[in-house]
DNA sequence: TCCATACTTCGAATATTATCGAATTGTTCG
DNA sequence: CGAACAATTCGATAATATTCGAAGTATGGA
């Protein structure tokens, strides 16, 4: 990942709606849910969570798949990887290379996957 | 960490001068840089490299210690290992929680640390 | 067809950030 | 002391982001 891309996806969680609406979408899951849900949760005016939504997106880290009236947000997990592989690769120091003893439990338990291969080390 | 810090500390890092700033900075390591080298490496006028620094020093990703005329800048690692494992536990998906094969790496190879613990896994 | 709903896009006001020349501070050295 | 240098702060400008009411689009149901 180049640095110019890693710095569009920091830019994108580095506001505060935003990196709510994305953590939660990633404890929704690959369920995802709907536009109208996020927006009670967060209590956002319409538009404003429209804005931040088309920046989620038009950078990856998320995507919405309309379902009729309604239109499903989930959370493009690739992507969000890449980004940790390159903040990992690139930015931390060797001590923090492997994620803390207690990184790996919160998003691991709320998730509930097809493949459910969780490689997070039992604490 | 709290959302609101989180976000502060990506807001900080998702901008590409303030990114290529702290990835020299996690380059060189616990020794450092001195202000000017940044400047000089980066091509950034004194005044704004300035801002940005100050910036990421007001986050607490990056410390600067004057040494008589110059100012040696160092990243602050515990910042950033704190960011990766917030990111990790709160927005990645189980199948990342270890980093990829390659993270560990680029960033351990160069570095030359007192305490010299790589926990990465042998990829 | 007509209305309600879900969401987006438009538009315009406001707020925040970024850039950088010029002035300033603090330090070294002749 | 006075000049040179490293770096910051000031100040003004330009650029970008954020917010949200109002209008627009699309869908479902009465």
């Amino acid at each position: 990942m180049e640095t110019l891309n890693a710095a569009e996806l920091l830019a994108a969680l580095g506001h505060e709606s935003r990196l709510s609406i994305f953590r939660l979408l990633v404890e929704a899951g690959p369920a995802g849910i709907f536009a109208s849900a996020i927006g009670e949760q967060l209590g956002m005016a319409p538009a404003t969570l429209s804005f931040h939504l088309a920046h989620l997106s038009r950078v990856g880290l998320i995507r919405g798949q309309k379902e009729s009236r309604f239109i499903r947000y989930t959370a493009e997990f690739p992507t969000m990887d890449e980004l940790i592989a390159f903040l990992t690769s690139n930015c931390c120091q060797g001590e923090a290379c492997l994620p803390r003893a207690s990184a790996c439990d919160t998003t691991a338990k709320r998730r509930n996957l097809e493949t459910n291969t969780n490689i997070c080390k039992e604490s």
